[in-house]
DNA sequence: GAAATACGGTACCGATCGATACCTTCATTA
DNA sequence: TAATGAAGGTATCGATCGGTACCGTATTTC
């Protein structure tokens, strides 16, 4: 396949950086890990930097496909975003969220990295947006900023009690954040 | 003075590794900033990651004195945190806590660097706990733990919007999060 | 005044960094 | 079957990494 060795590259840049950080893992171990020649991966990526943000956009795509499935699985309520996270936290193989992490390492605002960071944190916010949408919340896309802040900062706690408590946490303020709102419509 | 070159490299490293990231920054630069020699360097400390070990305490309790002083010159509400982070987020040198940094980077939990981030964390916990507690929140173990997961959630949402509108936001989810509330007693 | 100590400067170490060049192998395609 | 192109393997590049050894100097301490 033409694009093999690249998916290989992506795939094993996705499981090192996570669990090691970018910076952390060198070009040699990228290459051990996909079996990729040294030439293929300058073929198909004109740096290690170039590769960083493919492998934070696939990282991307997985989380949020996997975030939805989760949800739709527990019938579509927002709240449910809480109860996937809590999986996800009790992981031993849990390192936090790898947008974050890129957003860290890749100081730089303007990097191409800590864009292609912002962009899927973005995304999220509109899948929470149109969960909050259609639970009849009126003001659903301010609590989707807020729902996302809760996200991150369960997140962030998680790398720290690696438990399923920070979920737990987060969703507690998320239902009182929810409930106590006057501004709610008949879910369409 | 004796522990003169000490200082001044922590002090250099506080700045440098907040500003790039600690593995980004090397020991010459290091040496560079501070002043200090190269045999000086590791008369101080065994390794770089001593150092870091060192510079993410000096960080933390500078970072925690600071908070202390803003609460108390707004009064000591517990809301008020959030007017201080507002602050911050505005600066053009903001980049996120340097102990949520220095824990994405020391991507071991074992690590010196991780624990003593961790450790911070957890002394913001009690000093937000004596806050709630002044305040006459009941259950104000559990709310400081809220609250610190309120402020690490800012924290990363700053990190990418980049103005006060974080702090903002996780003051209105802390409002609705202390004032939904029936466990409130007489402030003592 | 002599010994001790902390200091900054420099040379140097092996290892690793990201990146380039060149080679052979293998599958596809004209 | 000959040609094309993408693949993996390896040698090598200059730069930088964290860390060690040694030097001369300045300040302190007895």
């Amino acid at each position: 396949m033409a694009t093999d060795a690249r998916n290989r590259l992506v795939a094993a840049a996705e499981g090192l950086f996570y669990a090691e950080g970018i910076r952390a893992v060198g070009v040699d171990q990228l290459l051990n890990r996909s079996g990729v020649g040294r030439a293929s991966f300058y073929r198909h990526f004109a740096s290690k930097d170039d590769l960083v943000v493919a492998t934070i956009r696939s990282y991307g795509t997985r989380w949020r496909r996997w975030l939805a499935d989760e949800v739709a699985a527990r019938g579509g309520d927002p709240l449910t975003v809480f109860d996937a996270l809590a999986d996800r936290f009790a992981g031993t193989e849990f390192r936090g969220c790898a947008a974050i992490n890129t957003m860290v390492e890749a100081a730089d605002p303007d990097s191409p990295a800590h864009w292609a960071a912002t962009e899927h944190k973005q995304s999220v916010i509109d899948y929470l947006d149109g969960l909050l949408s259609a639970a009849g919340h009126r003001d659903h896309a301010a609590l989707a900023e807020k729902l996302m802040l809760l996200v991150d900062g369960a997140t962030v706690t998680a790398l720290r009690r690696r438990d399923r408590s920070a979920a737990h946490d987060a969703r507690a303020i998320a239902e009182v954040l929810l409930s106590a709102r006057s501004d709610r419509q008949e879910p369409r």
